[in-house]
DNA sequence: TGGATAATGCTGAGGAGTTTACTAACTCGG
DNA sequence: CCGAGTTAGTAAACTCCTCAGCATTATCCA
């Protein structure tokens, strides 16, 4: 615990934070409204957020038709377009940005499908592509962008690089930071998708009231993002979660369950097939009823090896199965019940596909709360690297 | 993100803490010195120093025989006997009391045996009475004590009981934390015998330098404790670190591997045995190496789910097993290669036997620093619940 | 003994927050 | 239409903290 010495300027420029803090996130909010929040004077925050308004950091919003008795307040608001984030899910079929303004609230999302097996340098030009349109569309130029967090599968290290395994063809070898950095001069970051999508079930999912999370991610592939005391675990390797690699768990292969199920229609495409699967058991089929539970039971033994190791409060269940979550959450509790010492509650992830940009938009809005935490607010900008 | 404001006294209350752990751990220390290590200004030290001195918290020690030119400096000496805190294990076979200083010099231990199947309360008075020797070789009454950790076997919840499971008869039912309440007003926790174990190793064991540390308790009986990201991680309900429950991994059994290997003198103990056995296998004898080996294989399955969920940056092989690491280590190692993507650190624990008392004392420090911080520090006496 | 060196002690300046009091603006009821 | 009551904005006085700078003091060395 090595805390350094504060002073006047330092305590000054905390204050200011906590009104910003205070003022971001809740609507128009009067002085004295603030003053409650930061717990500070009403004449000290008076003098703060007339600093914010002409750094640019707030408006004053004058008061309308009031309704209650007395004197009406100003109101000051933040300006949360002052700078914008941006979040990029770079998945094997698609490409998918999110920007987002410094309050949270999204500017802008871009979808566009890509060649499974297009090598790295491909994929990065369209990701490129997308950003440029994402950021055209909302008038905006890469210098406006304060944050860039760009999530792909496997696992990260701290340079960015995904040099143990991934999906995306060829990208071991690729160099997602600095490519990026040609273009951006702001904080840029990689980070494995199931870490993200666990980031943003937190954030705005289905476990915004948890600290101790697993999210879970099922699909064609299986793998694991953990959240312990409110924030994101990498691991010193940025390889945490991936207990899927343990062969005694055998999520590579859970999967196949579901796909090698009799009676699929010989049309379906892979991931289609799975969908079909979970629909007949929804239906009573016995043979696909059997299949769901033996893909559960693959899955379980993987689940309860992260429940015991970190007794989470929820094990949200994401993915792209996360819309079979009907049939596939009762199984699972069943098998886990087996297992465990104590059950978490299991929570089927709303998010969609989404998540994965979703957690990036919130990881680079962490970023820029941490850098105005350590570098202190002047007059809003783009932080550099 | 909730910064609260701060005011003046708040922040001279910060600055005096800053001195304080700028003096703490230090030799006496010069203003000069302080001031530096503080980041804050000669006479800002000058006087909080003094405040700390007329306190109680600081001493002065007048300048002795100088070696360098100029005026000798008078010299600050932090008063880390103004407080002590009590870490106590609670094992199966014996009770452990350290006792320590504010700075963390250990002043006094006292170890006991204690009859494996004594009831609850009769292991509580036994500890009672191991406490009042302790304090009463140091001279010191119960009203002395600023933090009590008392370590046991099992998942802890957050009341302080073991609720789940524990090889101490009948503890489940026990309440520790109401009996130490009785006699001590000041804070009382009771924590995992391997969480603590983790907790040393980092303050005074092999793994100080590592933040995402796995410590794993090789004995009769297995487990883990976590550390990551420099703190300990209890999970949700206090159960982090039991995936030696999950029946896929045979940690219940690995140690029979050890047992029944053929060779053992029938006179052995069961503690005996192992020791014998791990000899045995560092002479050379087959069949006690392939024991080994098939205990090691065992262990490494939970090992490898533990090291691929939280990628720490090393393992410490700790417990009643760790005096023979030098014949596990190697195999252990071999074995999680297969397992691992990335593989960790192994290191031997050196701390022993007492490493749950010392992690004990270490949590009951940090306990004391936590109070420090969030209620300032007035004159020094026992923070109370 | 005098000079160099480094620590101590003191005073004033500057800055930040709080308290207090006062003024301004608005609603409501007679 | 006007005054009482209520709430917001503003200014002044005060307290407290840190810091810079200078004089003072203590010690060593030539």
């Amino acid at each position: 615990m090595a805390t350094t010495g504060t002073d006047l300027s330092r305590m000054r420029e905390l204050n200011q934070l906590s009104i910003v803090w205070a003022l971001r996130g809740n609507p128009p909010s009067t002085v004295t409204e603030l003053a409650g929040r930061a717990g500070l004077s009403r004449p000290a925050v008076d003098v703060l957020v007339q600093a914010l308004v002409t750094d640019g950091w707030a408006e004053v919003e004058e008061p309308g038709a009031s309704s209650a008795v007395g004197r009406p307040a100003r109101r000051y608001r933040f300006r949360a377009d002052a700078g914008h984030v941006l979040g990029i899910d770079v998945g094997v079929h698609k490409i998918l940005a999110v920007l987002s303004d410094l309050e949270g609230n999204l500017v802008g999302t871009l979808r566009r499908p890509v060649d499974p097996d297009a090598p790295p340098t491909a994929r990065l030009s369209e990701v490129d592509r997308v950003i440029d349109d994402v950021l055209g569309a909302a008038g905006m130029a890469p210098a406006d962008v304060w944050a860039v967090t760009l999530g792909v599968t496997g696992p990260v290290d701290t340079a960015g690089r995904t040099s143990l395994s991934t999906p995306l063809p060829g990208w071991t070898a690729a160099d997602p930071v600095a490519h990026l950095a040609a273009r951006f001069s702001c904080p840029v970051r990689i980070e494995n998708d199931c870490k993200l999508s666990a980031v943003a079930e937190r954030w705005n999912g289905v476990a915004q009231d948890a600290d101790d999370i697993v999210f879970l991610l099922a699909g064609l592939r299986t793998g694991a993002g953990l959240i312990l005391d409110g924030t994101l675990r990498r691991g010193h390797g940025g390889a945490a979660g991936e207990i899927g690699a343990l062969k005694a768990v055998r999520w590579l292969t859970a999967p196949d369950h579901l796909q090698s199920c009799p009676g699929i229609p010989a049309t379906a495409a892979p991931g289609e097939a799975a969908a079909w699967v979970f629909q007949a058991a929804r239906d009573g089929d016995r043979e696909a009823t059997k299949a769901v539970r033996r893909y559960t039971r693959d899955l379980a033994v993987g689940v309860a090896a992260l429940v015991l190791t970190l007794d989470p409060q929820v094990v949200v269940y994401g993915g792209g199965f996360s819309r079979s979550a009907d049939v596939v959450l009762e199984p699972l509790r069943r098998e886990l019940t087996k297992h465990c010492l104590r059950l978490p509650e299991l929570r089927a992830s709303t998010l969609g596909d989404e998540s994965v940009a979703l957690g990036a938009v919130r990881l680079a809005l962490d970023e820029v709360d941490s850098r105005l935490l350590s570098d202190g607010l002047s007059a809003p900008s783009a932080p550099h690297r």
